[in-house]
DNA sequence: AAATCAATTTTGATTGATCAAAATAATGTG
DNA sequence: CACATTATTTTGATCAATCAAAATTGATTT
């Protein structure tokens, strides 16, 4: 239907607003995301705009149409869906699977991707933590109940909490929380936390102490 | 590493020598299998030529070099592993999986393939009984001992066979053979063979009669 | 040998996606 | 307010892959 170039300025929207509640996107963050030059966001984004998929603001930035959120929720959801199989089916390493399908999620049909589903009894977050849409196309978006918001940067000291989500899937990063135990599920309790030096101190059960940076933590949900 | 347009020149000429013994794959027939056409096909020869991956005999045809064989085994592989777990542990259609890999097959990368080699058990032959080229591009080729050459329009009447190979992958064609009970594995006796009328008829264990052109015949390798 | 035919190659053009660099607009600073 | 800074848009060009239509070549027929 559309091709992977399309698809990945739809889903790169979709994403930025999942984690700034659906505002515009500068057409500068979209050239960051998808690693390519301004000019070429504008030339793309007008044609886009011409196919109806997304509202282009002059000088602003885009926002999607009805259209183009349900295309774009629906490569998301492949992507985690996929991201899931590769990890719960294939056993594949948790730091490394978002650059897998990042590929794949534009190769797997609809109706592959329904046996994926059916296969893992369709599960409502990927391993990170992620929402998955439904096929419908339906997110627990930025306002929805499960988006706690609520992160190691912020949450309370001394009490256990359950890591839901990492926002943040550079593999560097990635390898850091899988090494500190960290993952989604994970019991957590932050034990000390200084603002002045940018540190969060905490004791994840059954993996020690981990220090982290006070940015890095607010990449790590909470819950509980 | 190569564009899945590379790829797809690649594997059918290694795809057409796996039935005609490695000889030069005329342009027209390029052309054909991809559905291209024969101009695109020339300029896309050459520059495949200058990198290297395979030798243009002008007016003649092309062959794959040793370096292009390599890559054209690694894509067949992947196909041919994707459809087998498609069918295998999705419980995809078996008549359908070939169009799904011809897409998966460029997405699939090395450390994914593994995995499902892995879990699938190493297997030789994908659900249509075409050989699964090995991780370092051996193939059971068409002078290897598996490939029997003999068909349901050739082999001995009144003896039990085997089914071993669907030598054609049209959606219509793999659905008559799931329908008659023809997929590999089957067990089939050719009760009479009339040249002339160009029909031939069988009877295949566990679904009864089933009659079918000399030429499709041909299409359908027994063995033992 | 001349004429015909089919396969192949050339030619000139198009489309999607991209870039670098120049032009423009908005925004903030003194 | 004028000037500098930053984000965005324009402009002109490139690259991979393709096409249609014309030209060429080799083989086949007469």
């Amino acid at each position: 239907m559309f091709s992977s170039t399309v698809e990945n300025y739809l889903k790169a929207i979709l994403v930025h607003g999942e984690g700034s509640g659906g505002e515009v996107m500068p057409m500068g963050a979209l050239a960051e995301a998808l690693d390519v030059s301004p000019g070429t966001v504008t030339t793309m984004v007008k044609a886009l705009a011409g196919q109806g998929l997304l509202a282009h603001r002059p000088r602003e930035g885009v926002k999607l149409t009805k259209a183009g959120r349900a295309a774009a929720a629906a490569v998301l959801r492949k992507h985690r869906l996929v991201e899931t199989f590769l990890v719960t089916t294939l056993k594949m390493d948790w730091a490394g699977v978002h650059e897998e399908a990042e590929a794949l999620e534009h190769a797997v049909s609809d109706r592959v991707l329904e046996r994926i589903d059916e296969l893992l009894g369709h599960p409502t977050v990927d391993p990170h933590g992620d929402p998955i849409p439904s096929a419908k196309g339906e997110m627990a978006g930025p306002g929805g109940a499960s988006s706690s918001r609520l992160t190691l940067a912020s949450c309370e000291l001394k009490t256990q909490w359950s890591v839901a989500r990492i926002r943040d899937q550079t593999p560097a990063f990635l390898n850091f929380i899988r090494d500190t135990g960290l993952k989604p599920g994970a019991r957590v309790r932050v034990t000390r936390r200084d603002p002045a030096g940018g540190v969060v101190c905490c004791e994840v059960k059954g993996a020690g102490e981990a220090v982290i940076g006070l940015g890095e933590a607010g990449n790590i949900e909470v819950r509980k």
